[in-house]
DNA sequence: AATGAATGAGTATTCATTCAT
DNA sequence: TATGAATGAATACTCATTCAT
């Protein structure tokens, strides 16, 4: 009974592996499920034990890559000590996946792209986009409580945070040389924590 | 003669729009180009008259929209006066486009994925983003120069405004409900111009 | 009325003369009204002015070359002296003919393979293959009668003299080494008088 | 593991018997893979298990074939006694497929006609032809030696005697009524032993 | 549980032919 | 007479899915 549950488990999880490999590489409509059970190491025909069908499978593989995503917020949101410190960890955290991991870039987009027509797909990267504000929220509201941060909306800057990050990186996956990510980032940091105005000489 | 060039311009222009309508509600791959030509009123075999391939179709759409977005870009980079001015002007005009045609959002996320793996695709779009960040750029350093706003490396905070509004777009289409534009938008402008920080004293 | 009748046959000419150089370069199939139409110089509409579809240029452009190829035997069967130099120009001229038009070799299989399925292709082939018999067979009735000549069945001759070149052309077409056109040309006339046998001595 | 490859060859079998059986009858371009499969009993798709495209069928096709033809040379080539029954024996061979088998003759055009594009196609022909001429060149050349023959250049007889086969056989394919089989075929044999010249009296 | 042979719906592209000008 | 824009039928090939073994 357990060796069963393990089995499914660990054909899953390997075919989600190698879904995620050939989505990435070739898009969700180019990838055959045969590249995928050959990436896997099983049979075509086995994929359909585990999952009713392609779009399954992409489905998935989606909420896999959310999960991880997940995981890796949590595990970094209890350790600095100022808020600050904490934002900059977590815009660290994210600049650092896209260089290190490009073909999670290149899935992310065509989770995105999905998304548009296929709401179940939208789900669980909404989900995540949820989760990843609540937890810049916190940090922002827990800066303002303790007097760092100026009092901001917390929640709609969570969401800024978030959009930086995935804008920055389609404008460069879309062309390498818009900018390098050390000055990018350092650029960010200074931007977020004292915007464009020229500090007027306060009384 | 003059016939003749009116009618190219014509059918090409019914044709890219019949498969900007297509492209972003079915996706690149959905989309038949029977359908496009059934959008466009014309039979599929015209369509083969104007465009070598659907992939020739799809580069077309792109180039030119890309071209409506640089023209709207110019339209507004003349016309205000304070450099914080423009650059509000520029996100409301960014955010605006946004609300008001969806379908752009859909079709964008569609040049995105398809760009992973058709370089011809990211060409014209990074194009237009560095049309965008060299519009910006100027601005920011007029702002610098005269005294509105902080020292700050132009280039890059162009890129994150540009990365801020394109971040936003994506995370509402996957969630409706994450935020609402006008909130959102409001928050940026003040993020934007005074950061997060707390202002200290100064003496 | 007489200018109507001359552009009629002229353009006629224009177009089966590019049919030729088309169907010979690409096969009947594999060749499009519109190469055609540019190769003669005229627009792809003009052309069914002319002719009624695609296949009737094949036939046009099939009776225009027996015409010629008739015309060809025609004017080698008046000169010589002997039946056997008649016999020789006449295997001659053949080889001559292949070995400068090697297109028409091209052309002449094209003919052949679609003589399978349209009677009317066969039809201009088999009358001029009819003629080249009839004119080979007056040689060779005459040879007989003259006494140079053994007594052979002449019909069936003229059958077999055709065949050779005929098939000696399809071997080279399919294997460039076969043979050089000389020497066989050379074993051929030898067969043809001589024949395989060694002569008995005889009393 | 035998099976699979049993039902492999079998696959093939089936599929090359039906496209032969089609190519002769609609010609290489009218026919359709769909066809092809409907006559072999299976479905579209399968085709393409076992074949790359529509072109592969056809040279596998034409090398089916060519070795058929091999074969039957060979069961031939070991049986008679003199040279000159052999050389009959050949040519009768040829003769008597090609009234029983008169679809072959249409593929053999066919695959004539293809060759002038595609020598894959041409390839295997050429190298039947190759075989057919060297072993009549032996033949030719036993016969020369034990006296029966007058010394002539085998090599090229060979590929004579295989000329006039062809030729005859493209003949008949365009005028039924060219001549009967039975009458050509007893000249050829006169012709090819004695020669067309009147013996002079010899001292 | 696992395989891969078999199916057939789905689609980009070509091209002969027509016809308004 | 001449043009070429427009049509739409026709077809090779792919691939998700099924199912007998």
């Amino acid at each position: 009974m357990t060796d069963q549950l393990a089995l499914e488990s660990k054909r899953r999880g390997q075919i989600i592996s190698a879904a995620r490999q050939v989505f990435s590489r070739k898009g969700y409509d180019a990838a055959t499920v045969e590249e995928i059970a050959g990436t896997a190491g099983v049979s075509k025909g086995l994929i359909y034990n585990y999952f009713r069908s392609k779009e399954d499978i992409l489905l998935a593989t989606a909420e896999a890559l959310m999960n991880r995503l997940e995981e890796q917020m949590e595990r970094i949101s209890i350790t600095r000590a100022t808020a600050g410190d904490k934002i900059l960890a977590a815009q660290h955290m994210h600049t650092g996946e896209m260089i290190k991991q490009w073909d999670f870039v290149q899935i992310m987009l065509e989770f995105w792209s999905e998304s548009v027509r296929r709401p179940e797909i939208a789900r669980p990267y909404a989900r995540m986009f949820r989760k990843a504000r609540a937890y810049l929220e916190a940090i922002i509201e827990n800066g303002i409580a303790s007097g760092e941060f100026r009092p901001v909306p917390a929640k709609e800057v969570a969401s800024l945070m978030i959009a930086m990050a995935d804008g920055l990186t389609v404008q460069r996956m879309l062309d390498e040389r818009a900018f390098t990510w050390r000055s990018v980032s350092r650029a960010m940091d200074d931007l977020l924590f004292n915007g464009l105005l020229a500090r007027r000489k306060e009384g």
